[in-house]
RNA sequence: GCACUUGUAGCUCAGCUGGAUAGAGCGCUGCCCUCCGAAGGCAGAGGUCGAAGGUUCGAAUCCUUCCGAGUGCGCCA
């Protein structure tokens, strides 16, 4: 969108150097601190091309430029710098803008493809515990930022519904005589079902009986027992349901909710196919892939599809969900949103699809994120302090949940302090919108390859760059629109340089969605938002002290304007927030 | 040992496919609300970009080596 101020002088230049304006646009880039210009041109690839020096190429190009009134140009030295009047870069933007706001974060780049985004993928029986978040909304955000470059998403949901576990629950359950009333009655399902599996497994440490018990009720259940399916899909439930309790708190639902389960009699046909083509071989009594002696020799150990004792292993899952969703979904890429620690089995099951020549080899990508460290100021005895990955000082896992619902209390006493005049379900929507966005935000703003260090005081801070400064913007910008009648205005009353910085900010954003898809990178979006809120918070709070910088000044025509601008900003920034899996509330 | 990730201001991090004096937030100093929302803004102090070589007109960015941190490396997923 930014070609929209820069495609004049890109044509001349291109007319000039006999270059594409393409690769021209590619080489623009910001100017150096203390320049006073918009945009900056390296002279030194296209001098090279004329065979010039630099510094003559870039006078040459000024000179050209400035006759022509396409901008107001400089050369400095071996670069071309440019600085266009706010007129004239409203003129060029704020009609698309204002006709749709969300256009700014927009994107054809994708259309026409299919995108399978596997995330999220709890275990049931479980909590959704703290460290889910990454998983969860990083996913949730590039399904979003994915549709809005134009693709059809599909989101799936890799549930664990497979397992040992069962066995032992099934086994407790009815040691105990358990009721499915008793279950639904519980305040936490899942707690029930853990304390459950807790005292099933504890009785069975001295029990040979019990142990015994657990593995018939795990056999049975993998022979499609009757009673034993139908326990296990009650435990499933059970926890799906508190599952969606937290999904609903973050916003995110999925399209597919096929967990390995699913894919329990659909792998032979995958060990068949590897069998019969001789990839495979066996291996103290495992049946392995040894993708070194296939001419992969990066590989240093061989990859294991079945276990000595026939067994299934998670590369086999995978390789046979693959196929699935290949068949359903008719991906062009895929997408599995899960801790870096795996990097080893994706390159592997990655490399084994290569070797079946299955189609869809090449698009399969792996997106690897850092772990969630939590700051631990009382690790116990003769401990330091430090990072740890998520436990509460009592050792135990740090529930999502509870982390959202302190974030939301936390929000609720500062709306309480700050705006006394939201109250009732306005300040407690509020609140939840700010309190989890604070939370998600905290986890989306950095690369995602970093580790996240998580300290409840400074992810829960409200200022700074945080979700909630974001959100306040977006508030700033919607009370300014309540507070006037909806007139647009013309865009070549925009005079400020901070109104341009605005509009440049809206500039760069289909850019930056673009390279957030190619790069699935959620941060590159958040870090374009907050480059947005800052100059709109700056350009808003000019006015503070000048009242003739206010949106709503004593000129009609221009305030129509400035109020294009208000409506164009607020609108790419509850969109932004939104692709985030933030809410962007009117107020705060 | 091998592999992956990572090392930029006191702390937490940006820095687009290499480009001109390396940026932001927090913390610290000092300012700005009879207010279009101060959950904000303005200004200041603070950095041999882990180290050493190399490629290049130009390197925080690319290559090599080394050092530090984290994680993974066979019957869990």
């Amino acid at each position: 969108m930014l070609d929209l101020v820069t495609a004049p002088v890109l044509a001349l230049i291109a007319n000039h150097t006999g270059l594409p304006a393409a690769d021209l646009a590619r080489l623009l880039g910001s100017p150096a601190k203390g320049v006073a210009a918009d945009l900056a041109l390296p002279c030194f690839q296209p001098a090279k091309a004329k065979a010039l020096p630099p510094p003559k190429l870039a006078a040459e190009l000024a000179a050209a430029i400035n006759a022509a009134g396409l901008a107001q140009a400089v050369a400095a030295g071996p670069f071309l710098n440019l600085t266009f009047p706010p007129a004239q870069v409203a003129t060029a933007l704020l009609p698309a803008l204002a006709a749709d706001p969300a256009a700014a974060l927009r994107s054809r780049a994708g259309s026409g493809r299919n995108a399978a985004i596997d995330f999220s993928s709890p275990n049931i029986a479980k909590h959704l515990a703290f460290h889910h978040i990454r998983s969860t909304m990083i996913g949730n955000s590039l399904a979003r930022i994915y549709a809005a470059a134009g693709w059809k998403v599909t989101r799936i949901n890799f549930l664990g519904d497979w397992g040992t576990a069962f066995g032992r629950l099934i086994s407790g359950w009815k040691r105990e005589g358990l009721t499915l009333a008793q279950l639904e009655g519980a305040a936490d399902r899942v707690t029930f079902l853990n304390e459950l599996y807790v005292r099933s497994s504890q009785a069975a440490k001295g029990d040979p009986a019990l142990e015994e018990d657990a593995r018939r009720w795990s056999k049975a259940l993998e022979d499609g027992d009757a009673e034993a399916r139908h326990l296990w899909q009650i435990f499933k439930d059970a926890s799906l349901a508190e599952f969606k309790r937290v999904y609903a708190l973050l916003g995110v639902d999925f399209d597919s909710w096929k967990g390995e389960a699913h894919y329990e009699d659909k792998m032979a046909p995958v060990l068949a196919e590897l069998e019969g083509k001789g990839l495979t071989s066996i291996d103290q009594g495992a049946t392995v892939v040894d993708l070194a002696a296939h001419g992969l020799k990066q590989f240093k150990k061989p990859m294991l599809l079945k276990r000595a004792d026939g067994g299934t292993l998670y590369a086999t899952r995978d390789l046979a969900a693959a196929d699935d969703r290949f068949r359903e979904f008719a991906f062009d890429r895929a997408l599995y949103v899960v801790d870096l620690g795996q990097s080893l089995h994706f390159n592997e099951w990655f490399a084994a699809a290569k070797l079946l020549n299955r189609p869809y080899a090449d698009r399969l990508r792996h997106i690897g994120f850092g772990v969630l460290l939590v700051w631990n100021d009382e690790p116990g005895e003769g401990l330091e302090p430090g990072w740890a990955k998520g436990r509460t000082r009592a050792g135990k896992v740090m529930l999502l949940r509870e982390v959202l619902e302190e974030g939301i209390d936390r929000a609720r006493a500062i709306i309480a302090e700050k705006n006394p005049d939201l109250v009732g379900d306005e300040r407690e929507a509020i609140a939840r919108a700010v309190g989890v966005g604070a939370v998600v935000f905290n986890d989306l703003k950095n690369a995602r390859t970093n580790d996240v260090k998580f300290k409840f005081e400074e992810a829960l801070r409200f200022d700074g760059e945080t979700g909630p400064y974001l959100q306040y913007a977006h508030a700033r910008l919607c009370s300014i629109e309540r507070k006037s009648a909806g007139v647009s205005g013309d865009p070549a009353l925009l005079a400020r340089d901070d109104e341009k910085v605005v509009l440049l900010a809206l500039a760069r954003l289909q850019g930056q969605l673009e390279r957030a898809v190619e790069a699935d990178e959620p941060s590159i979006v958040a870090q374009a938002l907050l480059a947005l809120a800052a100059a709109v918070s700056s350009w808003l709070t000019a006015g503070n002290r000048d009242p003739s910088a206010k949106v709503i000044c004593d000129d009609p025509a221009v305030a129509a304007a400035r109020l294009t601008l208000v409506r164009a900003a607020r609108g790419a920034l509850g969109e932004g927030l939104c692709l985030l899996g933030l809410t962007a509330p009117e107020r705060m």
